[in-house]
DNA sequence: TACATATTAGTACCTGGTTCTAAAATGAAA
DNA sequence: TTTCATTTTAGAACCAGGTACTAATATGTA
């Protein structure tokens, strides 16, 4: 393998994993630490800890910039074990190519994601739910998601978390999420 | 200031700044860094960096939605209006970095694309689900979904469908599905 | 005065690096 | 084949921001 597609390699990876050590990249790639250092180094990529930083930082300001009526991210409010809000944007990428309607698993995952973020567990999985696609859901349209914890058991337990989809005042989706949380680590 | 009231402000400081070091928190609660640290200990409040993985990982578990594919999982057998199965490996990208737990959104996604797919009509939504996430799926497992449909109403109506998601011979996922189906253009 | 609690000090050690120097391997041109 | 540049590897010193542990000293209070 040359030096060109090594490093195209590492970028992938990197990407793929921001959390990957140098150290696990060496088993990856096969090539020394020091190596794999250098490349970092021509690349521009910073070492983990940094890259974490990064990214906690960019998450933080974006909790902490809550715009109220713009829509700028995803998640835009956030209590944890209360309340949450975020917006996903239907793209082309999301709709069916034939008639521009979203597919549902896009608006079940906005709902699904805010529902185990909203959860403030080491481990939140979803354990069932039941949803509602109340009205189709077209390209360009802009969901607002809004997750309210209705019951919480302690550590270990399940969550009971409610999300209801919006697109401008008009209800799209609802869903009624059973999380399963737990501090343990298997 | 009492040790409450110290531990009290140290709270409110690190809920305030996340990033803020040891270091820093000696200079403005005015104990030393020992003091500092078992007072962290006491209230269960990580290091920095382990604030900041956490902060990182949330986030970054957050931002990956669905891959823009048109359909989740290989479908390799299908008889219209009847049945159906796909195929679906979980890998790096679809699971949790912390535990590597598949995101409950990708194993969902799989099963309503494949019971949107099974219907032999123009336009068919999901109308509601009820779902149930049997057991967590790991990365590198492949999940095999089958899709039953168990009543049809003509054109224009609404089906039914059941899909049952298996690791090997385990169960993982099981899902009811309503899908509306429709050929009207609207 | 005695005792418990709280605080401080100091050391060894950890991860996941950076920075620097230097040796070895590899490849291509003369 | 020799020569030279590039690439790769090695190793040591050092860093931040800690943990874990032991031990000494303050401080409050009964």
């Amino acid at each position: 393998m040359s030096k060109k597609e090594r490093q195209q390699k590492l970028l992938q990876t990197i990407d793929g994993n921001p959390f990957v050590t140098d150290r696990e990249l060496t088993r990856q790639l096969k090539v020394s630490i020091q190596t794999i250092r250098l490349d970092r180094l021509e690349l521009g990529i910073p070492e983990l800890r940094e890259r974490m930083k990064l990214m906690a930082e960019h998450s933080y300001d974006q909790v902490r910039s809550l715009p109220p009526d713009e829509i700028v991210g995803d998640i835009v409010d956030l209590q944890l074990d209360k309340s949450g809000i975020s917006i996903f944007e239907i793209r082309e990428e999301h709709v069916f190519s034939r008639n521009g309607i979203a597919r549902g698993h896009y608006v079940f995952a906005q709902a699904n994601s805010l529902a185990v973020a909203v959860i403030n567990d080491e481990i939140a999985l979803t354990a069932s739910a039941d949803i509602r696609f109340v009205r189709m859901v077209r390209l360009g349209e802009k969901c607002i998601a809004k997750a309210q914890v209705r019951s919480l058991a302690g550590r270990g337990g399940k969550a009971e978390v409610d999300v209801f989809t919006y697109v401008v005042e008009e209800l799209v989706f609802q869903g009624h999420f059973v999380v399963y949380r737990s501090a343990v680590e298997e």
